[in-house]
DNA sequence: TTACATATGTAATATTATAACATTTAATTA
DNA sequence: TAATTAAATGTTATAATATTACATATGTAA
């Protein structure tokens, strides 16, 4: 699909995109939308597509990723962030501790080659690492 | 978790898995786990179980990949697969054609230094390239 | 054979996400 | 300002995805 035109009011949110994405910022996790949900009930927040609807428009922003192996959603670290940026997490096998890796520059290049040599254009991507974390390895 | 003893029996698979395998092979579109259980409701398999279930070994064996961001299965068109080999693969966004990268060696070389940088140990990856596709730019 | 692991079948249920529609609030403009 | 439109919200119901729990069968090793 085609993206909607990102007016990008200087991030002025509404209340419910406002709650869910300080919760998230104040999560040490990446949390589940019924999770979200669930801490969000005394504030009003009582349906899933409050919850969605949020997300989606965070996500649009680019304040937002989703894990998609994980189906949890992080608020992302990055503060320059912008519309849809691209996203690449570790997530060790063992403890299930997820952390985003800052976008890297070498890994974007070789991502457009690939890209260009199949003659087409690439918009973003999505990177997850399965790994065994320093922590775990020990 | 840690990885099951994978005893690589030759690739004998049972039933179950050999339908579920022969359909996403000769299918030219990732499959979602539902649409598999109605297309092989003929064949004997009747519960979401049976697919899964298929599908998770599948997985572990290397002959399946999920797109986890459509929650959807292919074969691997990796011939000499591996156990839980690595993924890659470009989503077209207009017209959603999925398509696998071959493993390259250059992108699995920046990983590894970022997972290093780390201190951690990379298992494998998931890499999803959203773009738009040669047939689309036209 | 006995024991054990693996595979299967089945029903029920949990989890994740969206459709449809009514209502309210905010922004625009006449 | 009032009228008009767009955006956001609230609510109910339901669709789509995935797992738990348990009974049974089948294959493999001691």
């Amino acid at each position: 699909m085609k993206n909607k035109q990102l007016t990008n009011k200087k991030e002025i949110l509404t209340k419910n995109q406002e709650i869910v994405l300080k919760l998230l910022e104040k999560s040490n996790e990446p949390l589940k939308a019924y999770s979200i949900l669930f801490n969000l009930s005394e504030q009003g927040v009582k349906a899933p597509l409050q919850v969605y609807r949020a997300l989606d428009r965070l996500i649009e922003i680019g304040k937002v990723h989703k894990i998609e192996s994980k189906n949890a959603f992080v608020a992302c670290i990055n503060s320059n962030c912008t519309a849809n940026s691209n996203a690449a997490f570790t997530i060790c096998e063992d403890c299930d501790a997820v952390s985003e890796i800052h976008d890297n520059k070498e890994i974007l290049k070789n991502l457009n080659y690939l890209a260009n040599q199949e003659k087409s254009k690439l918009n973003k991507y999505n990177l997850e690492l399965y790994i065994t974390c320093k922590n775990c390895l020990k």
